[in-house]
DNA sequence: TTCCTTTCGTTGGCGCTACCAACATTGGCA
DNA sequence: TGCCAATGTTGGTAGCGCCAACGAAAGGAA
């Protein structure tokens, strides 16, 4: 294997973005194997955490654009994980709600993520783990405020 | 600002990837403010280094593909800031040269990176740095090979 | 009430990164 | 010689993130 530029092997950024590759293709290949994908994953998440809700809420819940939201339920819908009604108390929204399919499926996303984040840690002590997390954890509360 | 599911902030695949968004936006922006993008910092970062090198090298070294190598070069060398030349060794490959221009452009975008680590780690001390780094380091390094 | 602003869902777009398949050309090797 | 591997190139695709615009509807100010 060729050797990668100091320049960029020392940018936390590159370090950051390319492990993040890593760990997409990971949870890719197990949200294949179920014929989902990530958008999937967050909204049957934030339906099984909050309930019922309107798409707004699920964008800013999953951190999702408004319009990929839209995508998003009605492929869901498609395959009957979620069902999409008007809101009769405020005829903008429309009122999402998790099937019993789809939290079945959400249950299957959720094992397939268990395995990569077991095959994403390998290499690192149950300490190094949590250390990781905690720094993770501490720079992503930051970076969404400011 | 709504909260996120506790089935997503608690895995570490999630934090890095979305961890990873906020520093490519950083990057983007930064690099945005002299008109490139990521892959061109890799080529540049890596001729700058290693010195000329065709294409395929470029690629394995900037962890591209040998296609996206083929395009950023496209748009670099439009911009003078590299130049293709035949190998008369091996006509197979092309030599793939840093111009001046083509150097004065990297150091502007490594400053703009340094400006970017400098944001993106703000909320840490220094020891946490170091040990972010590190851990990030001995992941991608185990990514790398298995 | 009327007017203005905001929110919501939706459509249709774009950029960046990461890939893949196929092809012709060329080198290296048995 | 004949076969396989590497190279550059073309022309796709997928996923994620994001933006502008629109009509419909709600909410608040005057």
């Amino acid at each position: 294997m060729e050797e990668t530029p100091a320049l960029l092997a020392a940018k936390p950024s590159w370090l950051l973005t390319q492990l993040a590759v890593h760990a997409h293709r990971l949870a890719s290949d197990g949200f294949g194997g179920v014929g989902a994908r990530g958008y999937h994953y967050r909204i049957l998440a934030a339906l099984a955490e909050f309930g019922a809700s309107s798409q707004a809420e699920l964008g800013r819940r999953s951190n999702m654009d408004r319009s990929d939201v839209v995508a998003t339920i009605n492929e869901l819908a498609e395959q009957d994980f979620v069902e999409r009604t008007p809101d009769p108390d405020d005829r903008r929204r429309n009122i999402v709600t998790l099937t019993k399919a789809g939290r079945r499926q959400l249950r299957r996303m959720d094992q397939a993520l268990d395995q990569v984040q077991d095959d994403l840690l390998r290499p690192l002590s149950a300490d190094d783990r949590q250390t990781l997390v905690r720094l993770l954890t501490d720079l992503l509360a930051h970076h969404q405020r400011g």
